[in-house]
Parts: structure tokens; sequence; C-alpha cells
DNA sequence: TGTAGTTGCTCTAGCAACTAGAGGTTCAAG
DNA sequence: CTTGAACCTCTAGTTGCTAGAGCAACTACA
């Protein structure tokens, strides 16, 4: 039986990626160039669905497309040792909470520069105040 | 008296920004053309120190440069109504914490994916098969 | 005044991960 | 066999910088 081949704007519909992504993944060498029809159209097999996938997935999880790269050539050696993906992920985690805390601070002092109510002129205006050189109560406390 | 002129590199020095950074705001127009000395380097004035001083808080807030441009804007009509300056100010917030929101799902699936603790081979790795196709329980875990 | 060393200049290209458009070809259904 | 959707390649744009090449100007010291 011969295997169903898709067309990229199939891939595209059952991965939830635009076409051009996924031509761009192909240019960056992270989907291989797949089989191409007579007239020269892409003609993906079931694999390179499932590639897709897992490129998807870990774009969702907010992996660069290096470190996906990387995790799909350690799959490709199901014998191989695991610790590259660990170390990958465990890398990556500490990024997102490194990034969390960054805009936890970001959000308190946005908070503060908009708790100043009441206020009509740009010349007195807290926000523009806090982003001006003056160092008034309402700078000092963005600083926390 | 005249006024205290600043090289490009002592701006930068005064305000913590790499001199092509300086030079690139000329080039978006987020900062004004200064004038030139006679060889036809860039002479900058105070009110130019304040205004990257300006940008670069902003900056530090995570603002963007468009949203910066529209700030100073503001700033420069004194008189002018300054709820523009607290919307953007509102909905910079607002994106802020929908980032931190889906960081914080991120997170938690990071976790669970890592949860799982020795495996020594690809071919059983958690976190491969968290950004694998089978419905695993892990990959139930990982979709929260 | 000479000169060396630092700083400055412009221009181009690169990063990440796409997205959009132009202008043309192929496919599949009727 | 025709039509319309989907496909093709190529180029350029997005954001906020950063890096490098190759050259000019400024400043301090002798």
């Amino acid at each position: 039986m011969a295997a169903r081949a898709y067309a990229i704007g199939e891939l595209a519909r059952l991965t939830g990626t635009k076409v051009p992504t996924i031509r761009y993944y192909e240019t960056v060498g992270v989907l291989a160039p797949p089989e191409r029809s007579v007239g020269g159209q892409r003609r993906y097999d079931a694999a390179a669905l499932d590639r897709l996938r897992f490129i998807r997935r870990g774009r969702a999880l907010g992996l660069g497309l290096s470190d996906i790269r990387r995790l799909l050539d350690i799959t490709e050696q199901p014998h191989g040792p695991c610790a590259e993906a660990d170390a990958i992920a465990r890398r990556h985690l500490e990024e997102v909470e490194a990034q969390i805390a960054r805009l936890e601070t970001l959000r308190g002092q946005l908070q503060g520069m908009l708790a100043n109510g009441a206020h009509e002129e740009a010349r007195s205006c807290a926000v523009l105040e806090s982003l001006s050189e003056h160092e008034t109560g309402l700078s000092k406390r963005l600083k926390n």
C-alpha cells in the first residue's frame, strides 16, 4: 500500500502552522526537504507530520529552533543518552523563571506608575514623570 | 555661557547605552539628529541627554520604541491631555500580565516534563516523550 | 607642531522566527 | 478542458539592536 502523502496545506491544517512557516522550517534545516510531486510541489509523509508536531510542541513551550533541532537529533538515536535533552529543558525552565521574575518586577513598576489616578495635563502626568529625569517620589517608587 | 556638548561616547557612558544603539535611535527617529562638530561628529546637548534617559527608562519597562515615541510627543505638549500616556502604560501592563500568565503555564509544563527523574536512554526520555505524538500520561500532564 | 591612540563616521549585514507580497505554475474537480 | 484553489520561488519587512570593515577626526602629550 502506498503511504499517504500530504500537500503542504494539509500539513499546515493538521498542525496549526502557516504554510510559509513550514517552508521556513525547511530553509533553516529543522524540517527536511520532502519529496516533490511531478510538478514540483512538496509531498510530505507521516514522519514529517510527526516531526512538525514535535517542532510545534517545542515552540509552544518557548524553545528555540536550535534547541528543537538538538532534541530531534537526540530522538533519532533511541539508545543514546538523554541527559542533554534534560539539560535543554532544565536550562529553558531557568530562562522562563528568570523571565517571569523580570516581568513581575515590571508589573510592579507599571502598577506604581498607574496607581496615581486623576491628572489631566501631560505636565503633571504620573506616567510621564516616572519616565522623566527628576527624582520625585514617583520615580523613586518606580525604581523599587 | 556655552552649553555643555556631549560626544556620542559620553552620552553612551552617561546613560548606559551602547554607541551604535544611540545612532540606531536616530535612524528610527526616536532621537533627533543632533548638531555636528566641524569634522562631522555628533554633539549632543542636555536635552538630548534627558530624552535618551527617558527612552532608556521606557525600554527598561519593556515599552516598544513606537510607544516611547508617542510618550515623548505627549511630553512635548505640557498642556495636552495625558490620557493617552495612561492608556499606553495600561495596555502595556496588560501585555506584561498576559505574558506572565503564559510563562507560568510554560513553567508548569516544563516542571512536569522534568519531574520524572531517572531515565537513561533517549527512547524512554520523559522530555522527548512529552514532545512526541503519543498521548501518554506524560504528554497529557503536559497539556494540563 | 607632530603623532599616536582613542573615538568617531558610514555602510552593510546578521540575529530570531516568522510574515507578506509579487508574479507565476500546478493540481483536482466538474 | 477549464476554472479556481493551492502551490511555487524570491524578495523584503518586522523589532531592537549588534558586529564588522574601512576610514576620518579629535585630543593629549612630547
